[in-house]
DNA sequence: TAGTTTTGCACAAACGATTGCGCAAATTAA
DNA sequence: TTAATTTGCGCAATCGTTTGTGCAAAACTA
């Protein structure tokens, strides 16, 4: 049903009608008696605008596209989930991009989005590129999680630099000297913070020398194949870092199937949080990231955004989980 | 910039133009020296056609709605990522709805993504009510994971009576008397199958008065407290059968707080399989459920609704996998 | 009573695309 | 050479809303 249907139901012109049912009698003097009319008829026969027109006269569709690197990722599955909720509340709605971590499906989505005119861009890059993302857009973009140094688009994240700093002091302070970091997608802000913050630490306890940072994905896959290749070389490490927390179960599958148990032959700690880390034996050591916050945050941003405020870059403290994966060295 | 805009810098029709953008140009007869010349002019300078304007002219969205009880559970999210996949390929978006499991939810969100004109409903249903999503959909509906037995809705679904059926008939094999069954939302397809699928397997090996049913949500906590109640009665069970991953979570939770190792002192068995299983100690065993296939085979579904051909439901076989959380009982 | 102000509503033009139909010009047929 | 056909393209309506503006009728003022 149209409006124009409804208009001629009420014997009035779809002006009347539109103007009562999108708030406006006061403001174009519509009678009380008549608008009364129009709502109850307009609901009797539930009469819902098309919105498609409607995006189309206002210049606005009331959605916000979400560009995730893989939505099968629990962080940013989470992730999408407040954005999500965050959204609806504030009358929008998302439409969803799963980029499987590709550029090219990246710079895809993003072209797909445009033209779909949505108002405005959450969008986790997969981060090795960010030509396609600046300057090509209309509407706002707010980054999530990885973002990119050189370019000033607003991101808000976890202060992945602070994070591994404290994981990798812990894992010295408890006596280690051979600790090895696994990283993630090199090129990624997210990668190279959390590596900055492990060498940082290593360097500052006269550790120098023992940095050694290998992967080259945040997969599982990686993890278990950068674990097997230490658990064969002359210097076995006594700590591993894993960056997220599929590299980490990889690092565990691997560990688990050469017989290094943890902590006693190998202590794990792992950037990003899960909720079976507690239930593992041992229980997994974790740099927890406040998802709900970035959600919330990026969300927060982005209205920000909308309504034309200008807004700084965002940093949220992530959190330290101390359970049993870390052995105390002599 | 719009097509106008376009066909002014090319000093021809808007209809020209469009014509040979949409790909008619021989259906209208455009010449090919003018057809060629549109096409580099518009690629030269972007050119990308409103969609909303079309969809409005063509009253289609190339958008599907996609509604899912909890983005956040794994099960979901890789069902997520496989129709949102699967839907870009054919050239749809997706508009992301999270119901919270919450029948008010779905039902605003249903009423959500009419208001926004989508082609189809691809719908994991709370499955408590069916009244808002039966008869209220101008466009095709698949249902996912779960249904309804009484409404004709077309589903894609686990079979999960099978699965259920299968491990529980593993655990009796194994010597087990004592299962209990930890449930999830009751009054849901998938949940009643799968507790048929245990009582069935319980019945037919004469275990008739050993049947016991606990719990009412697909949660942790559930999981966890109903573990916890069971483990202080009188008969405690030999083996428990969670009906999803996070209730299998929530039992292990309990267990390790308790003392009860798995396989020892109790084995468990979970629907849902999640990537972490194997790296618990012990392993768990799980049932499988076809995800990416779910998917698949939901959106072909869909596809052939919107082309109108009649479907049938379709439940998809699980897979059992043995690990190592049950102990064989003299 | 006549003039002014207020009240209540409708006309018609957007928004940016697609498309049925029509109409010249070019080509072919007779 | 004239008629018939084909070729190539544009006019204007349409999709379903919103909104600036205008115009009667009602109410008020003097």
């Amino acid at each position: 049903m149209t409006i124009k249907e409804l208009a001629q139901e009420l014997e009035m012109s779809t002006t009347t009608v539109s103007r009562v049912l999108t708030g406006q009698e006061k403001k174009y003097r519509i009678s009380e008696k008549t608008a009364k009319r129009v709502r109850e008829v307009a609901s009797q026969l539930d009469f819902a605008p098309n919105q498609i027109a409607r995006n189309l006269r206002l210049q606005k569709t009331n959605t916000i596209g979400l560009i995730i690197p893989d939505i099968s990722n629990p962080f940013f599955a989470n992730l999408a989930r407040t954005v999500e909720l965050e959204l609806r509340k504030r009358g929008k709605m998302v439409l969803l991009c799963d980029t499987k971590d590709e550029t090219a499906l990246e710079q895809e989505s993003l072209t797909l989005l445009l033209g779909r005119k949505v108002d405005g861009l959450l969008v986790a890059p997969v981060g090795k590129e960010s030509k396609h993302l600046v300057g090509h857009s209309p509407v706002p973009v707010v980054l999530l999680d990885r973002y990119f140094k050189d370019v000033d688009i607003p991101f808000v994240t976890t202060d992945n630099f602070l994070g591994a700093y404290e994981a990798t002091t812990f894992l010295i302070e408890k006596g280690h000297r051979y600790i090895t970091c696994i990283q993630g997608l090199t090129g990624t802000t997210s990668n190279e913070n959390r590596v900055k913050g492990y060498q940082k630490a290593m360097e500052t306890h006269g550790l120098s020398e023992h940095i050694q940072v290998v992967g080259d994905d945040y997969s599982t896959m990686n993890g278990y194949e950068s674990t097997k290749g230490l658990l064969t070389t002359q210097n076995v490490p006594t700590a591993l870092f894993a960056l997220n927390n599929q590299i980490a179960m990889g690092c565990m599958k691997a560990l688990n199937e050469n017989g290094f148990s943890i902590p006693n032959k190998m202590s794990l700690i792992a950037f990003d949080e899960q909720p079976y880390f507690e239930l593992l034996s041992p229980p997994l050591t974790a740099i927890k990231q406040p998802m709900q916050d970035i959600g919330k945050v990026a969300v927060e941003t982005l209205f920000e955004l909308l309504e034309e405020k200008s807004v700084a870059h965002k940093k949220l403290k992530p959190m330290f989980i101390e359970r049993g994966s870390v052995s105390e060295i002599r």
